[in-house]
This record gives C-alpha cells, sequence and structure tokens, in this order.
DNA sequence: TTGTATGCGTTATCAC
DNA sequence: GTGATAACGCATACAA
C-alpha cells in the first residue's frame, strides 16, 4: 500500500513548518489567511488523510465506541444498533460492532479488544453467563452501558426493558383468550431478561389462581425453540408464550409441522415485536419493544458519561406494549 | 476514566528500562528469563493493557478491517457479515462495520473514516450510484474488495453472485409452473445486480419467446414494495418475482390484502434465500446464495492483498440455486 | 504570524 | 542481557 501524505510532506511542499500546516488543518485562529489558503490547497493536492491512530495516541481520545452485541443477525440487535448509530453519527463518533455469538469468552474477549483500541466507551449485552469482563471494566473506570439486561444491584449505566410487565402483559393476554395451559419457552434463566419474563408469567398465572404450567429453558436460536417444540409433541398445551420473537417464529413452523392450528388448537406470543413478526402467517403476536429507542438512549447514557454531564448511574426502563395479532 | 498503565511504570516499578519491558512482553528472545518473569508479573499486577492505537502508529499496521454495508439489519449482509467476522477472527483481524442505509454520501464518509482510521483494508457493498469512493480506493492503492456487485472492467476484487443465472432460474421456474404474465419488481437498475436479475429474468422469457411483461424498479426496503404492490393493483399478472426476499415478503403480504391467492393467483419468487424465506407462510421460493460463504471469501480475498498473496484482480462469482417452497 | 521542541505509547536500532 | 534513543503522525506550549 502506497505511503499517506503526512502534514511534514505538506510543510516541506509549502515551505512552512508541520506547526503552521496543523494550525491551517484545523482552523485556527493565528494564521496568515494566505499561508492558510496555500497550506489547504496542497495538502488538497497531495490527498492529504489525517491519521486518526495518532490523533487518539496524542489526544486520549477515539471518538469511537464499540458495541458487544450476543447476535447481531437477531433483527433485535440489528434494529437496536442502528439506533445507536444513529445517535453516534449526530455526535460525530464511529461504532465498533462485536458480535459474541452468545460465548461467553467471546465477550470477553470482545471487551479485552475494544479497551486495547481505546474506544471511548463500550455498549454491551452481556450473556450474562458470568461478568468479569463487566467488573473489569468498572475497575477500570471504563464508561459504558450495559444493554438489555439488568445486574442486581448494579451500579452502573443500564437500558432494559420492563421484562416482568412483558410477561405478564403477553399471558394475561393469553388467559383472556381462554388458554390456561401455558407453555413458557424461555432462554436461560442466568439472563435476567428470561427471569423477569418468567415471573411476569407467573404473575399473571397466580393472578388467575393458576401455577405456571411448564416452562423450559433452552438455547437461543430458532432451531433450538423449533427442535424443542417437536420434542414436546405429546405435551398436552393450548399456547405458547415465547422468550423473543425468532423461538416464536420457530414455534409456529414447528407446530404447522404437528398439524396444530394457530391460534385456535395452541396461540402463540413472542416477544421484541422485530419486523418479521408481522410478516409470518399467522402473524405474531407480541410484546414491543421499541428496540431503535433502546438503540439510541443506550447511546445517550454512554455519551452523557463521556461528557461528564452525569455521574451517577442510571438505570433506564423501557415500556412495553401488547401488540395483538392473529397467533393468539 | 482512569489513565492507562504504560509499559513505563511498569518500567519504573520493575527497575528496568521500558526496552526490557517490552521485549518481556513481546517474548523476546534477548531477555533473562527472570527479568522477564517478574516483568510479567508487576505488568500483570498493575494490569498493563496495551494501546492499539501505539502500535498502529509505530507498525503502520491495525489489524482491523472495514466493512461497509448498504444494511446490516437486512438478514443477507446480517448473514454475509457474520462470514467475515469468521474468518477474521480466524486470522487474528478485528472488523468495524458502518452502515450506509443505501445513500451514497453515506458511502463516501464511511471509507473516508475507515481511511483515516488506516484500517488495514475494507469490504463494501456499494450503493453502485457513483464510484467516486471506490476510485479513491483505486488512487491510493488500498486494499478492498467489492461485495455484491460487479462493475464493468473491473481491475479490482470483487465477489458476487451469477445474478443473471439466478435471474433465469427464477424466471423459467415460474413459466414452467404455467405462469405467463410475470411482474418483476427490481431494484434501481444502476446496480449490477438488479440490472443481471432483470438480464436473467428477460433471457427465461424470450427462451420461451415471450418479451418482458412489466419490470418496475423501486427503492430497497419493505414498505417500497409493498406500496407497489398495493398501487399495481389493477395491474394484471400471475406471478412476481422480487429483487430481494425482503421485497418478495413485502408482496406476500401485499398480495394477501387484495385477496390474491398464492401462489394458485400469483406466484411469488424472492433472491437470496434469508432465513425468514422459509419461515413466512406460504414459504417463499427464491434463490439461494451462500451468503456466510460470500463473506468469508469476501474477506479471504482481502487477506491474499494485505499478505500479498495475490496482486492479480480476483473476480469470483458465486453460484446460485433456486429453492422451491409453497410460493410458487 | 510562524517555527522549534516535546510528548502521546510503543518497538527497533544500536551501543554498552 | 540491558538500556538509551529515535521514530511513527500529530497537536501544542513556548519561543522568536
Amino acid at each position: 500500500m502506497k505511503k499517506f501524505v503526512t502534514i511534514k510532506d505538506i510543510a516541506k511542499k509549502a515551505g512552512v513548518s508541520i506547526n503552521t500546516v496543523s494550525r491551517a488543518l484545523n482552523n485556527k485562529p493565528d494564521i496568515n489567511p494566505e499561508t492558510k489558503k496555500k497550506v489547504l490547497e496542497i495538502a488538497k493536492e497531495l490527498g492529504y488523510i489525517r491519521d486518526l491512530s495518532a490523533l487518539s495516541l496524542k489526544n486520549g481520545v477515539t471518538r469511537t465506541i464499540g458495541v458487544v452485541f450476543e447476535d447481531s443477525s437477531n433483527p433485535f440487535y440489528a434494529e437496536v444498533f442502528k439506533g445507536v448509530e444513529h445517535q453516534a453519527r449526530k455526535y460525530g463518533y464511529q461504532v465498533i460492532l462485536m458480535n459474541t455469538e452468545r460465548d461467553y469468552i467471546r465477550e470477553i474477549q470482545a471487551v479485552e479488544t475494544l479497551i486495547e483500541k481505546r474506544v471511548d466507551g463500550i455498549i454491551i449485552s452481556p450473556t450474562q453467563f458470568d461478568k468479569k469482563d463487566i467488573e473489569h471494566l468498572i475497575n477500570l473506570n471504563y464508561p459504558f452501558v450495559v444493554l438489555g439486561v439488568h445486574f442486581e444491584n448494579s451500579q452502573f449505566d443500564e437500558i432494559y426493558s420492563d421484562d416482568l410487565k412483558g410477561g405478564y402483559l403477553a399471558t394475561r393476554h393469553l388467559l383472556e383468550r381462554g388458554k390456561q395451559k401455558i407453555l413458557m419457552i424461555n432462554a436461560y434463566m442466568y439472563k435476567s431478561v428470561a427471569k423477569m419474563r418468567y415471573l411476569g408469567y407467573k404473575r399473571a398465572l397466580e393472578e388467575s389462581g393458576l401455577q405456571p404450567y411448564f416452562m423450559v429453558e433452552i438455547e437461543e436460536g430458532y432451531e433450538s425453540c423449533f427442535n424443542k417444540i417437536l420434542e414436546l409433541k405429546n405435551m398436552s398445551y393450548d399456547a405458547v408464550f415465547c422468550f423473543n420473537d425468532v423461538f416464536a417464529i420457530a414455534a409456529l413452523k414447528a407446530l404447522k409441522a404437528l398439524n396444530k392450528r394457530v391460534p385456535q388448537d395452541v396461540a402463540v406470543v413472542g416477544y421484541d415485536d422485530i419486523s418479521y413478526a408481522s410478516f409470518v402467517n399467522p402473524s405474531l403476536t407480541t410484546v414491543r419493544i421499541d428496540k431503535y429507542k433502546e438503540g439510541m438512549i443506550a447511546f445517550d447514557l454512554l455519551h452523557e458519561r463521556l461528557t461528564e454531564k452525569r455521574t451517577e448511574p442510571a438505570q433506564i426502563v423501557l415500556d412495553v406494549e401488547l401488540i395483538e395479532r392473529e397467533s393468539s
């Protein structure tokens, strides 16, 4: 690769010092307009492109944030990412995205790399399998925001949705539809989201004088849920409340394979309201989270930290909303 | 934010020079094992984390590549991205993702920023609205790979799918199903992909002694296609070949709204085979591209450049495959 | 208004 | 085996 033009090259060609070049490039006041014009012209002519690595080193600031997500191919995170990006652009920040594929080891590595890159801050959706990486960030006093989950007694910034309410709304809705044997397909409960959604499910049932019917924790992903439904084919249930829409879409497919009618035989409710939830047939009843907003707020929280507008931990809980469609 | 520990800090505490610290940290041979051990211990104790900005500046290498995609929330790109990431991880590279939202201005900015960051190379899916940014990369002799599209007479690395074949397969399939009035909902034809898919459509029709029935170019995105189908509600057609699956899924929804039966009244074929293509109901007949592979190869092409294993431009054309499902 | 010198964190070249 | 020192590209305090 060709070597890049540096301010030194410009200085030489313009017959001035690098200092003057720097002044011209950065719109500093104390410079002769003529000199400035000349320098700028030469810079353009030579095709100068500043080196952000050098700037980072100099300034101790990268104007870059890191985002660590479980799975950016899940439309939920894709949408959140766009929200983050939107705000980042607005404030002139770059975003580095790292996927963990829900692998805690990868999560640790991702955080480590981002620190090595000295990103100004990090937005992370942790697996919650463990939290060494989070503790590391705390010890370093590194600015970060946890997205999507909640740690008990956390003293750092978090944004997540009201999952208890979501689980509650979904389940109550199914009860109102006359369903009683409500199966819940959940993610692993070490994740706060999974736990809260379960508690919402439980609460709604108990309010109706019922006990949780059956809850099963499985690995996340379409296949995983599809297989589970097939596996439970001899179980009797009249509704399924799924941890998220990816699960729910898998459930729809699996139920179809089992010749169950949705919602007559089995009603299905998902969570997240990804766009595909309304595209499937029957369209999916689900709990909506404003994903874009979640991403935007996550960035804003981080930005407040970076600019030290706020030093106290903030915990934002996003409201959720039940979206009734054909599957229930 | 706390200041980071530097090799200088380690040196001071260990009572050695920074040079020695560097040697210990980088596993250099010419160092006393005892010294090394001691230095490493102190480094750990102090919580040393190397500064990649400084390394970049020193080495002129970032071990980072940039990826510029039209829309990473389209599952097509999400999947490609995973392929890129997979290979990048394998070779120890980081990946920066930038979305352009199909905005050419943003595309230019994205490329500019990546160059400023001195990423080692770039993988880009250009809008093809114009190609100033591509030319810039060429002029700089910057390593890059174009993904998903093809520029005529290009002298740089490209990976794209056999879109002519794809368009042909899709259309011939519809003809074989007895459809004759095949509407094509296309993206803008300044994109080579859109153009080639159209040419495939045309060829298949001409082979059957037919002329292209009707092709319309629209902006990409679900809404755009949904609205177009509604708009064309008085048109007579018995099949729709869509530029991609997002379009096709929108078409399914719109046709349902128009009370058309799929595939009896109108058959639908998409393109890409995103996972949701099989989740919708009726499931979608589509042209499959191996997206993960496309991403992996894109990285490999770039990596060959970076390591100078290859200097000649490579043009990889991925084969495609028709996946027959319920919508046709 | 402009230039010189220093330092950001690191590695590499060269003495010792 | 170890330590000074320069260099990477840039911004800036200070000197001129």
